[in-house]
DNA sequence: GCTCTCATGAGATTGGGTCTCAACCTAGGG
DNA sequence: CCCTAGGTTGAGACCCAATCTCATGAGAGC
């Protein structure tokens, strides 16, 4: 995603570019990890106070619907949110450092499709997420 | 899964047989669909009204690592249940009945070497699950 | 600027899930 | 059969992520 197309997605569909939106999106992006909403709001909060808590989660859930972030489940039922220049895909989540990695999606098409023939089933979503341990944390303590 | 082995994985562990394990077994085994424990709990309470929220939530949580359920995420951070008699695996989810189907396993073993070894990513646990319709729902409203 | 909306923030509220602990019950031994 | 040890239960308090409310604030177009 280009830069400047940046404000263009944050203010489509009628959207207000905001200051507030603006600097979600920033710390976010910022962070090469992911976020929940409670960290990504304590992290801005320092150095802007006033900043509500609703407005984090729905500068987050915008985001999401423009393309610009991917939200996952998080362990004890917590949303996690990470930011992201492409379409639809899936990741894999380093559980000890939390960094995520972009799953080639060009391995998961074919499971697509072939679940979908197999069980006459119309898939219209799916939660393909990977928790384990990325190269560089396997290496430290294996 | 006979049907003798059952009790036999409910003491595993030294967990005792109670008649409220029992009761939570049963009342998801004849639900054919996914249900949360808090429908579960609303199911029960109407026959067994002393029935406690909490113990709903700990005998789940057991049939899971028994292996006679499985849990998914359902939208908006609730966890569903359904009984399952298999080793781990993962589901169709219909949106519309909630009815569940088995995914064929031997379409997702190749997936997961796979993925790992392409990102030297050790996969430690996938959500794989798929939502959508059933062949069911599909017919019904296209 | 003016105005029309949408966005924000502070706090209250919701709701799934967990924790606590005394009373209870299962399993096993005598 | 009785007794004991220790896992289990139920009621309610508690936790906390997420949502809702609504008066106030501020983009965007004219
Ligand atoms: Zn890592
Ligand atoms: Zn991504
Ligand atoms: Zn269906
Ligand atoms: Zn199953």
């Amino acid at each position: 995603m280009k830069a400047t197309e940046i404000p263009e997605r944050m203010s489509s569909r009628g959207r207000r570019l905001t200051r507030q939106r603006v600097l979600v999106a920033e710390a976010l992006a910022s962070a090469k990890r992911a976020l929940s909403a409670q960290e990504l709001y304590e992290r801005i909060k320092t150095s802007h106070p006033t900043l509500g808590r609703a407005t984090v989660y729905r500068a987050l859930e915008a985001q999401v619907q423009d393309g610009m972030a991917s939200r996952f489940e998080r362990d004890g039922h917590v949303s996690a949110y990470i930011a992201c220049d492409a379409e639809h895909h899936h990741h894999l989540v380093c559980t000890r450092c939390q960094r995520v990695l972009d799953l080639d999606e060009t391995v998961v098409a074919p499971l697509l499709s072939s679940v979908g023939r197999r069980h006459e089933f119309q898939v219209d979503h799916a939660a393909l997420d990977f928790y384990g341990l990325c190269r560089r944390c396997r290496r430290k303590r294996p």
